[in-house]
DNA sequence: TATATATTTAACTAATACGTTAATTGGTTA
DNA sequence: TAACCAATTAACGTATTAGTTAAATATATA
C-alpha cells in the first residue's frame, strides 16, 4: 500500500531533509548530495525511495538529475492521516501551524 | 530528536492501526491485541514503542492496562512538518480533509 | 495460600535498512 | 575517440527491527 510506503520513506531524517531543501526550489542529485555528510551513491538511494514513494519526481537534462518535490502527495498524505486519527479536530490556523512547525522542529 | 522518533514510530503499519484504534477510545492493551493476528507480546512492544514516543499514554487500572492516544502530539508532528515542507499551502478544510483521507487509506 | 488472568521482559531468529567503496551507465567536450 | 563529470547500480558489512516462544511480574480471586 502507498501509504505504508510513504511512512515507511519519511522514517528517515536525511530524507526527511532532502523534502525540505526541495521544498524552497528543485535541486540535481549532485547539489543535494552536496549539502551531507554522506556519499553521493547513499544519496542516489534515498532519492531513489522517495521516487518509489511518490514524493519526488525526477528529470534528467543533460548530465543532470534534477528533482523536484511533490507536494500533494506529501500533504495529502499526512493531513489524510491526521485525520484519520483525529476526525474532530478543526484544521489548524496558519499561526497554529507555524508553531507547531516551531515545536515539531526540536 | 523527538520527531525523529515519532516518525520511526509511525512507520509501521500496526503501530498506525492501533493509533487509529485508540481514536475512538482508550483500550487496554489486550483489547488492542485481541484485534490483530500477531502475539500479546509483540503488540505490547508496539504500545512502548508509541509510548516512548509520546504518541500514547498508559495507565494501570488493576490488572489491566489502558491506553490512550496522544492526539496533540500526533497532529503538532504531523501539520508541523507539512508545514515545513509546504508552507504556502493554507489549511486544508473539512470536506478536503475527508478526502485526503479516503485516498491516503487505499 | 494457591490459581488464574493481564501484561511485560528476556532470549532468540530472520528479514530489512543504511552506509561504504568499486564498477557501470549516460552525457558532454576536447 | 579519449577523457571527464554526473548519477546510478552492484556487492558487501553492520546494525536495527519485528516477530516468535518462554519466563517473569502484577493483580485479582477462590
Amino acid at each position: 500500500m502507498t501509504v505504508d510506503r510513504i511512512f515507511e520513506t519519511l522514517a528517515s531524517r536525511p530524507r526527511r531533509e532532502i523534502l525540505a531543501y526541495l521544498s524552497a526550489q528543485e535541486l540535481t542529485a549532485g547539489d543535494i548530495a552536496s549539502r551531507f555528510a554522506m556519499s553521493a551513491p547513499a544519496i542516489s538511494r534515498h532519492l531513489s525511495l522517495l521516487d518509489a514513494a511518490g514524493l519526488v519526481t525526477s528529470e534528467r537534462r543533460g548530465q543532470f538529475v534534477f528533482y523536484r518535490l511533490n507536494k500533494e502527495s506529501l500533504v495529502n498524505t499526512l493531513t489524510g492521516f491526521a485525520f484519520e486519527i483525529c476526525p474532530t479536530a478543526g484544521p489548524l490556523k496558519r499561526e497554529s501551524r507555524k508553531l507547531a512547525a516551531k515545536k515539531a522542529s526540536t
